[in-house]
DNA sequence: CACCTGACATAAT
DNA sequence: AATTATGCCAGGT
């Protein structure tokens, strides 16, 4: 029987990116910026990279990371519309409102 | 082992 | 205002 088994061990980088993504609350969404200055990063480029690794499924809710223009850039390692309507469509079931553009609304992020 | 590339953001030209 | 260069981190080639 197959068994999934951790590739390799998350790096402490990427430990640290899950852990403060876990913590986003239902509803709310950051920025890959606000999460490089929470983890005294200075590039926001690694925290997409550390996402788009493919984390452990739902655990962490890197769907609630957007730009920093509060489009969505990437879901499930792709960049896709169709990807992407569904981290839409995750958001909008928590509550998450977006404008014309396909921006989320500006009041529900954090930062 | 060296070089490229990417779910970004910002400062400098 | 628009393009380019830099920063950081890991995987892929």
């Amino acid at each position: 029987m197959s068994v999934q088994q951790p590739r390799v061990s998350p790096t402490q980088f990427q430990q640290r990116v899950y852990q403060l993504v876990e913590k986003i609350p239902a509803g709310r969404v950051v920025t890959y910026g606000w999460l490089a200055r929470q983890l005294g990063c200075n590039s926001s480029r690694a925290i997409g990279q550390a996402l788009r690794r493919n984390p452990f499924a739902p655990r962490v809710p890197c769907h609630r990371v957007v730009g920093k223009n509060r489009l969505l850039t990437g879901y499930q390692g792709l960049t896709e519309n169709q990807s992407l309507s569904r981290k839409q469509n995750l958001l909008s079931s928590e509550g998450v409102e977006f404008d014309g553009d396909g921006k989320v609304q500006p009041h529900y992020v954090i930062g």
